[in-house]
DNA sequence: TTTATATTTCAATAATTATTGAAAGTTTAG
DNA sequence: CTAAACTTTCAATAATTATTGAAATATAAA
């Protein structure tokens, strides 16, 4: 094990944890959730918060919050580890699942609150040409959010095999 | 047509505007920009720029620049009006249409710069330990990433009946 | 219990992102 | 061409969001 290769690994992932941060901004995902993330999940051990602040330079206070919202998240575990008081942070290394609980997560924030508004909108009274014409917006707006809704159920709860060949078969022409 | 009736409808069109709005910000998406679109997707006809700023009391500048990403997104396009010397906008009423636009623009935005950066990172020397889990990780991130990548793919060039009946039904088990 | 260790909270502050509005730039009518 | 109508730009500022760090709280060993 040569010195130059350890530098490139280390390189490779110092760029993937930065990348992951900044890419995570235009995502509507808080920068330093992404980094401890991508740092938990190419770590070869389980990480103290103190590691954490180390490896990313950032407060104690900044690595609670990020790895509670990554808990939350369900992408994120504590773990214990033997002779040690303190809480020890792993990441779901399953991509497929992490992929799902991504998904359900996007899922929860971005589309049931769209679905819930929209179904409240539909209820507005339509006699009026203009009425008509808000309410097929809605109703539009509503049946595809809808479809994309139940794939993403079904998606969910496909597994990786099935996912990864089937799907792609199935949906090529 | 009532007085009461007529509220009832601004008061949804009002809803749907401010709540697209709020939605937007946790998309990742600016506030304003979502709320110029919801504004054009109810409008009954052309806007100009004028008209956007006195519904959303919001600054020529402002408007300019969001209509512009809107356009860039091609969700909204400009219009003519006769014997009108100024531009006007209208968003693009195809809910399909506009489904494949947005699936389009965040597949760019989100997924291709994920695909680009785990392409160059499959690319680390792997002979220690360390680096074949880096690697591994890598890959399988890279796998599942793609796979969707492919899905979305053939949802932006299916049509509107297809995926609404025959995706749904051929994803169901 | 007491003490040491670890975690959480949150007000203050920093960093980022959005918005304004006026000046500069463009386009069209006369 | 010139003036008026309209659009764009962008530095200044406002608003929002993230981060710090120290105090408060919680937990476990002695």
């Amino acid at each position: 094990m040569s010195y130059i290769y350890d530098m490139e690994l280390e390189d490779a992932k110092n760029k993937y944890i930065q990348t992951w941060g900044s890419l995570a901004t235009s995502w509507g995902i808080n920068k330093t959730m992404a980094q401890v993330h991508a740092l938990l999940l190419v770590a070869t051990k389980p990480m103290s918060a103190e590691d954490i602040m180390e490896s990313l330079q950032i407060s104690r206070g900044n690595v609670n919050m990020n790895v509670r919202a990554l808990i939350d998240w369900g992408i994120v575990q504590k773990e214990f580890v033997v002779g040690e008081r303190k809480e020890f942070f792993v990441a779901v290394k399953d991509i497929w699942e992490l992929f799902k609980q991504i998904v359900k997560e996007r899922k929860k924030r971005e589309i049931e609150p769209v679905i819930k508004v929209l179904k409240e909108l539909q209820e507005v009274n339509e006699d009026s040409e203009d009425g008509k014409e808000f309410k097929k917006v809605v109703t539009d707006l509503s049946k595809v959010t809808s479809t994309v809704n139940n794939i993403l159920d079904k998606a969910i709860k496909a597994d990786e095999h099935w996912f990864l060949s089937n799907f792609t078969k199935m949906v090529k022409k």
